[in-house]
RNA sequence: GGCGGCGUAGCUCAGUCGGUUAGAGCAUCGGAAUCAUAAUCCGAGUGUCCGGGGUUCGAGUCCCUGCGCCGCUACCA
């Protein structure tokens, strides 16, 4: 069979924090797995990633701890290389997006794009805020609407009247950063003009019926709502600076230059390798393969962007064969957030468990199709019932009877009966489903399918029945003993993508020393050899997960959140504020919205109607004459057609509300001061 | 509201092109066995395949519709 070249990536990840499962399950682990699968069937792969040093977050934590943004992209880059080393994931590089090659890839990426035309530069005058020296993005600016004159309409858009703004159009605009009226300044951009690829990217979608379905749903609804133009540059420090004259201060956006970084990091491991051009042989080479594992929010910028970057490059560069996308993976039930600390680190992980454990358990529970769930008790019964009982226990139990009355060495018997060669051709078989499966990035049957190899093992021995056999036919007792070797010497082979240091470990005790390939399946050895013996695998107490989950509440309980407190302001700016006790006379939800309930109210004697944002938290008739507190002197505003002459006052808890009530029964109308 | 996804056993899920009596693991109950990490093996199941309608000789699967849940998005004055 031809050997096939493929180039496997795993999307970039933020150098803002540490690795953590989401990743792993996200785009490493399917990606590991695929590119070992490769390897075992002799293909010529390679594996490439690395960090994203480029983002906000990246610039706001180097603030925080009045750092270089370089220092805190190379600290996580380090980090992550060296937990997904800690879990065996490996990549052939692991390079960033703040190294000097990558700088001047992306710039020559661009000068590409510009001289083919399709980089458009637009002059257009933002607002900028001279406090904080920086342009204004549109949701941080607010104004009086130039057409309807409603207060407080975004930058981007009126959501009075509906209509899109300029920002610099606003009458009276405000910075919401630091509340100061912001300067109009001439700011220069550069657009990539998407329309213009819409046909070129359609004729070459269209030949991929392969992908996944999530991913091709994903695109076409992406396609069918129309490409815009779309700025590839930004007003900031942190950055790939463009390559052009005069254009200090601005750098390209993240999205443009990130997929980028799969390249500068086939240089550098071309370089690496004492072979500076090698890393053509695959880019510039039409027979290469190019898979790139992601994550689905990651799907439009490689399927519609990233293409269409590449397609214009002078280098004839090939275009991603698959874009193999996993959707999410939630933690106990829940989405999870690393703000709020609701993960899994992998280093934190590595202080309790095994690497190949985690490994393991998210083979088989990988978001495929459709999110999954981690949950602790889960990972312990997957790890105790089928790793420990299943498959480690079918190991020892050959092993310890073969030491017991063999002396460790097993011969291959000259016949073996025909429920012995249904066993191995019904492993046989599974094989091939199993390499299908791993070919086709489906790894969770894959994990499947080799369970029921072991649970075959067990079944085989136990209607053997060798402990009976060992006493009046021992030539019997032996050839169960083959057939259960042989089985796992086959299992050693099958679940070396999953679990690699685990296989390793089991054919070191069978002293299997050949290199561990997928066309030695079928290579039946002539006898067996056990070593030295030791358990695969270990049980997870109860005690190890309950402590888990309790570490997981305790992060939430000891989080210290770091709250962002307003400007301060006169007593005369809280003086014209007018709150009272009201008392809501009918509740009821506007149509057409997800959130909104109109509230029919009372001050007084005076009725208003008011529209709340509350209705995830509260259903409209439990409002039905409750007394509670409210802004009552806001201009009035429409909101979904309705007109709201009063704000209700509530606690927000992510995204949970509590409105405000009083503590003692007073009059509806009563003054809050 | 718009777009997308999901709904199958107590739990986690599989179910190909529409094709017999809807499957697996876990959990539960009963049994066998004693080589083994109390591990293993056999057996028993339980199902309104979310509801309703349609196409079809035949629907978990395709179409329409209703409900529920999730994601993105708009609406939190």
């Amino acid at each position: 069979m031809k050997k096939e070249k493929l180039l496997v990536t795993s999307a970039l990840t933020y150098a803002n924090g540490k690795l953590h499962i989401g990743h792993v399950a996200g785009s490493y682990l399917n990606a590991d797995i695929f590119v070992r699968y490769q390897k075992l069937i002799e293909n010529d792969v390679i594996y490439i990633g690395g960090t994203d040093d480029y983002g906000t977050p990246i610039s706001l934590k180097a603030e925080e701890e009045g750092v270089s943004p370089k220092v805190i992209a190379e600290r996580y880059n380090q980090s992550m290389k060296k937990d997904l080393e800690g879990i065996n994931i490996q990549l052939d590089n692991f390079s960033g997006t703040s190294r000097p090659r990558h700088i001047e890839i992306s710039q020559d990426f661009f000068t590409n794009l510009l001289e083919a035309g399709y980089v458009t530069k637009k002059t257009l005058k933002q607002l900028y805020d001279k406090k904080y020296k920086r342009f204004l993005a549109d949701r941080y600016i607010e104004g009086i609407c130039p057409h309807c004159k409603a207060e407080g309409a975004r930058g981007d858009q009126c959501d009075s009247c509906g209509k899109l703004i300029d920002a610099i159009n606003l009458i009276e605009p405000k910075s919401k950063i630091s509340g100061k009226t912001p300067v109009i300044k001439e700011t220069t951009h550069w657009y990539l003009n998407l329309p213009k690829f819409e046909e070129e990217l359609r004729t070459w979608l269209s030949t991929k019926t392969y992908w996944k379905d999530n991913v091709r749903n994903f695109i076409f609804s992406w396609l069918n709502e129309g490409l815009k133009e779309r700025a590839i540059t930004r007003d900031l420090n942190w950055g790939v600076p463009i390559p052009l004259e005069n254009t200090k201060g601005k750098v390209l956006y993240v999205w443009f230059e990130a997929p980028i970084g799969y390249i500068s990091s086939t240089q550098e491991w071309a370089e690496k390798k004492g072979k500076p051009d090698l890393w053509k042989d695959y880019w510039l080479n039409p027979e290469t393969k190019l898979i790139h594992f992601l994550g689905k929010d990651n799907i439009p910028f490689h399927t519609i962007i990233w293409p269409s970057v590449l397609m214009k490059q002078k280098e004839p560069y090939i275009l991603p064969y698959d874009v193999p996308a996993n959707e999410f993976l939630n933690l106990e039930g829940q989405k999870m957030s690393t703000s709020r600390n609701w993960t899994v680190w992998v280093e934190d992980f590595l202080k309790y468990f095994d690497g190949e454990y985690l490994r393991f358990y998210l083979a088989a529970n990988a978001p495929e199709s459709k999110d999954s769930d981690f949950y602790w008790k889960d990972f312990q019964a997957k790890i105790n019932n089928e790793l420990n009982n299943i498959l480690g226990n079918l190991a020892n139990r050959t092993f310890i009877f073969a030491k017991k009355y063999f002396d460790g060495k097993i011969s291959k018997p000259d016949n073996l009966s025909e429920y012995s060669k249904k066993t191995l051709k019904e492993a046989d078989k599974l094989a091939g489903y199993i390499g299908k499966s791993y070919n086709n990035y489906q790894v969770r049957k894959a994990t499947r399918l080799l369970m029921d190899i072991a649970r075959s093992g067990n079944k085989y021995f136990d209607e053997t029945q060798p402990w009976v056999e060992i006493k009046n036919n021992k030539a019997k007792a032996e050839e169960t003993l083959f057939v259960c070797m042989e089985l796992l010497r086959i299992i050693s082979i099958l679940y070396s993508p999953i679990i690699p240091k685990s296989m390793k470990k089991l054919r070191k005790m069978m002293n299997l020393n050949k290199k561990i390939l997928w066309k030695n399946l079928g290579k039946i050895p002539g006898k067996f050899e056990i070593g030295k013996v030791s358990q695969l695998f270990q049980k997870i107490e109860d005690s190890e997960i309950k402590k888990q989950l309790e570490l997981l509440k305790a992060t939430q309980k000891g989080r210290k959140e770091m709250i962002k407190h307003k400007e301060e302001i006169e007593y005369d700016d809280f003086s014209k504020l007018e709150f009272r006790i009201v008392k809501i006379l009918e509740a009821g939800k506007i149509e057409k919205s997800n959130k909104l309930i109109k509230l029919k109210i009372s001050i007084g004697g005076e009725e208003r109607t008011a529209v709340a944002g509350i209705s995830q938290s509260y259903e409209p008739e439990g409002l039905i004459g409750k007394k509670v507190a409210m802004l009552i002197n806001l201009k009035p505003r429409k909101v979904m057609g309705v007109e709201s002459q009063a704000m209700i006052l509530s606690a927000e808890d992510d995204g949970k509300f509590a409105v405000l009530v009083p503590d003692k029964e007073v009059k509806s109308g009563s003054e809050i001061l």
